[in-house]
DNA sequence: ATATTTGTTAACCAAATGGTTTAACCATGA
DNA sequence: TCATGGTTAAACCATTTGGTTAACAAATAT
């Protein structure tokens, strides 16, 4: 256990971040950052020059820690399954420990602008190269490995299977009865689940 | 082509419902839901008290559009995978002609409090039962007619390949170099590569 | 020690925003 | 025709909110 005194700038970025990430840009108040970083408002005026500013630092940076995890798996080496299984994996490892990001993530993606989304693109020193996955996945079909698929809805279902939890909890916790610990077991279980279901969804 | 001039009351949900949907309710300005509407920003006080009650509004009968579409069919009697078809194609209809939807409902879904989804659920009349569905599944699996899966780990995957690829647009039309045409495409031929999906995955 | 920069706060400000008031407008029925 | 009720808009109001100022404290350099 640190017990080390965070700095007056570790904490608004703590503090911006635990915000920022459950109540989004618009949803979010400078007031209540200052409060939660134990700090006077003008402080953050001080360390970042407006909300803007401030948003842009803390959502560049959630993206620019997920990004480059996957964009390292695209390209790596391994049989298909064992990539995918793989990338479930960064998935849901990244999202148990910061739930709320994947909602955070497709909410700023589709209401801020071009600017911020260039900006984004600007920073993060590669986006993830999906060609390669594709090849990778068409050679598959090809060698008559795996049944015919459309490398793109491949992807995109098994990304959707992996972060959609995420996002549609409070579908289940809230209209329909389930608790939030029976939702974690549910989400607990969800890597074998997916490698599972991918597995017998391809075979020829 | 109806050329009926919409009552001003019309023309406020309309306008509202477009504003709200886009850009949730912290987003929002009442001001910007007047000049879509094209009335005085007093008008929409008149008719509706409050931003909040104006959001009820139009957030309930938004939640009210699609819960019971789905209800009725999980208690239907159908063989599983057409009735995992007929749900996915329910999903893709409703959300192909309003793709705002999904991430509007799930970012609601976890922002308002709960007084919120209380309302919600007193309002609609009947939520999906869904134990029926699980039930169904259960016995297939124990019939041998399906591989074993966890009825809920199904219900999820389904939703997910179904839903999430309407909130993560922007991830591959913005950041990845995928045009909203080739997107739309892909959005079109997403209920074979969903139901053949199913299908395989679930074969015994 | 002293000057200077850096960090911090309280008080303040202007714009934005949700909401109200007041009065005019207009259809309908007495 | 003139009440009467709902409908509409302009101006107004109070609060919230992002942002600034100025004074002060605490380091840091000279």
């Amino acid at each position: 256990m640190k017990l080390t005194t965070l700095s007056t700038e570790e904490r608004i970025i703590k503090a911006a971040s635990k915000i920022f990430i459950s109540k989004g840009y618009a949803g979010a108040r400078m007031q209540e950052i200052a409060d939660e970083a134990g700090i006077n408002k003008a402080m953050l005026h001080y360390y970042y020059r407006s909300k803007d500013k401030l948003f842009r630092v803390i959502a560049l940076a959630s993206f620019k820690e997920i990004i480059p995890r996957i964009g390292h798996l695209i390209e790596k080496d391994l049989p298909l399954l064992e990539k995918l299984a793989a990338i479930v994996d960064t998935y849901l490892t990244t999202f148990k420990s910061n739930p709320n990001l994947p909602l955070f993530i497709l909410n700023e993606l589709t209401q801020q602008g071009d600017e911020f989304i260039d900006e984004l693109k600007a920073q993060v020193a590669e986006l993830p190269r999906f060609e390669y996955l594709f090849a990778q996945i068409q050679k598959e079909v090809e060698d008559g490995n795996i049944r015919p698929v459309l490398p793109f809805h491949l992807l995109l279902t098994t990304m959707s299977m992996t972060i959609f939890p995420f996002v549609c909890r409070p579908v289940f916790t809230g209209l329909i009865g389930v608790t939030n610990s029976q939702y974690d077991e549910i989400i607990g279980s969800r890597k074998e689940h997916i490698v599972a279901f991918l597995t017998h969804a391809l075979k020829t």
